[in-house]
DNA sequence: ATTATCTATAGATCTATAGATAATGC
DNA sequence: ATTATCTATAGATCTATAGATAATGC
């Protein structure tokens, strides 16, 4: 593998785990057994680095927001996409946490992610749109317009709001995508009541699915949420 | 004022404005036109400045968590309670900016705020289960529980999705109130499903009061959006 | 006496570059 | 010749502390 693309994994990998502010372009270099000096020579400086990763995640995101044209797809299959679309956000998630010190720094990836996120919420709206004309789901534009922006934030903020009641130490994988399951479930919530009759008998199982058996209390999902009780 | 807490209101300023990140002990020191060891004669380390902070913020949320015991409350009660606390984390914005590093950093505020977290969506959970029992919610423990966890993410995340698609530029603060606003908007496309037909006739004028005048389509909220069609 | 403040500085980074050297490809 | 890599380092921070001095309160 060339150097270019070592120095992205390995980026990739210590800005998720450690998170950007603490990782280097030394860091970077030292896991690899590089010098810092090779490091410059294949990317100008750190945005750089950064804004390749955000190219990458740009693309995998995109990739699945084409549904194909041809038959219309069961709501089955977008619930799949979704999962797609939150595998990629949780694979970059170091974008999401720093996001605003991110774009702040680089005015290059201000304007791509401004691009980036209003062509997604634009293309989730016609998915909404396009299963109102078939009858799919029963809502006013007005009440699309509002769903697909609650959608949009809670799928960006989904792998932030983890991190930040502390479950990370998943080297397993399977606390990983359960939570990741969980918000799925949060999605299909958020559009059951607008779905129409012929869907509906299908969500108990797919609840149940993307649950995968937690409990539906949000509080479960607090670790210290007992010694909190019971200081209160 | 005390030089402790012009040190905390500066800070509070100047991280909100700029990112903890980009404020360093020595650039609220200038500001204050006080020198660097005075700032820790008073705090013992930049952390300790973002818990105090911290501890503001908490008590202002958990002040508009605690609802009067006696006599009901108006749904449009409620509604003015969630602006409340949409400001405070509007005013304490910095937190949710850099969240997840505050925590890394500091296992005091680390605890702290998973004991905050979990105990306001237990509070929010409980108000919401209480409108149940009164009639005015029409909705299954299950779906109490995916609707509340919904208006965390959302009421946490709000700020930095507003800072993320680049409207910040607001001295004059009407751009900032009708923003915030447009949280509230949100929050109540996300109970309309579930309100009793008491509530109905009342959401039109709320809806109205809370979108400000601006376009449904979340595709008004992010600037470049002309442009971007443009290319598409 | 106690509290508040200042000066000066140690020590630890970090980013980015200049300039030399090694490896590769025609 | 071109591409890849290394060494060494400048220059800019930052955090936190030690120790001296000034201001305040009894």
């Amino acid at each position: 593998m060339k150097t270019k693309d070592r120095i992205l994994l390995t980026s990739l990998k210590l800005f998720n785990e450690q998170g950007e502010r603490n990782v280097s372009t030394n860091h970077i270099a030292a896991y690899l057994n590089i010098s810092p000096g090779n490091l410059y020579y294949h990317f100008r400086n750190k945005n750089e680095i950064v804004y390749q990763l955000f190219l990458q995640y740009q693309a995998e995101v995109q990739s699945f927001m084409t549904l194909p044209q041809d038959g219309d797809i069961t709501y089955e299959d977008k619930v799949h996409y979704l999962e797609s679309i939150l595998n990629s956000m949780w694979d970059y998630r170091f974008l999401h946490r720093d996001l605003q010190h991110l774009l702040q720094d680089d005015a290059t990836l201000r304007d791509a992610y401004r691009a980036f996120s209003s062509r997604t919420v634009a293309d989730g709206r016609n998915i909404l749109l396009s299963m109102a004309d078939s009858g799919v789901l029963l809502a006013s534009r007005e009440q699309i317009d509002a769903l697909i922006l609650n959608i949009w934030i809670l799928v960006v903020s989904w792998s932030s709001f983890l991190q930040s009641i502390s479950i990370q130490h998943n080297e397993a994988g399977t606390l990983r995508k359960a939570l990741l399951k969980r918000a799925i479930y949060q999605i299909i919530a958020l559009e059951e009541p607008f779905l129409c009759d012929d869907i509906k008998p299908l969500l108990p199982e797919l609840k149940k699915k993307y649950l995968a058996g937690a409990s539906t209390d949000p509080l479960t999902l607090f670790p210290t949420v007992l010694d909190e009780v019971e200081n209160r």
